[in-house]
DNA sequence: TCAATAGTTCAATATAATTGAACTATTGAA
DNA sequence: TTCAATAGTTCAATTATATTGAACTATTGA
């Protein structure tokens, strides 16, 4: 059984978020995900077909562990949530701002 | 002749910003710059001594090359200047947004 | 039971960051 | 005008991170 690690509310820094954020494919994954306002598999919320699955799963796990994401197990594929609230508690305004700009 | 390149406004991009300020160390350097808003050297906007000056050099050069500071030279040193109004033409607001988070 | 699906982990390679040493360019003093 | 000091760049080597294919795990549905 896979179990997927999140940093707690109070441990989401800064640099990790601008770091997640500043790849574009993890840019673009977040905006899809604020969008669609709902939970989304990873192969659906990767607008990029082109790109090996262990790196698309590494991008995931870059924004989960930089508290962007919480991603949990629903039978045979993952559920992932951009952790809003969490951020803007952290960082009021900041994922908006940024997410203004993306695309 | 040394000389340093800067990219025009409109080719400022968001990863190139956030990849930027995503390194806590160059995060330092451009929220020391804002707060005494004026021009400054490497080594007066670098709060950081123990750093080997190649690698603060590669700190320099990546903020120049994302935009975000101009560099020219004067005398024997360098003088920095944040792009401010450049960064706030391209993307509006969002330099402040992620600085009002930096210590 | 077994193939299909969705994703992770691993090992290898490719790309980026860090550093010491050698270099350039400018200043200021002997 | 020579020469040391200053401020930073460039280079080559090392280290760290990203990307990928292949093998793996876990779940579903026929």
């Amino acid at each position: 059984m896979v179990q997927f690690v999140h940093p707690s509310t109070e441990d989401i820094t800064l640099s990790g978020v601008l770091g997640a954020l500043a790849d574009p494919m993890r840019l673009r994954i977040v905006s899809s995900m604020i969008k669609k306002n709902d939970c989304m598999s990873c192969s659906e919320a990767a607008p990029c077909p082109n790109m090996a699955k262990s790196t698309l799963s590494h991008h995931f796990r870059i924004l989960r562990e930089a508290g962007i994401i919480r991603t949990g197990k629903v039978g045979v594929e993952n559920r992932n949530v951009l952790r809003s609230e969490d951020i803007n508690k952290r960082f009021p305004g900041l994922l908006d701002e940024i997410l203004k700009f993306a695309d």
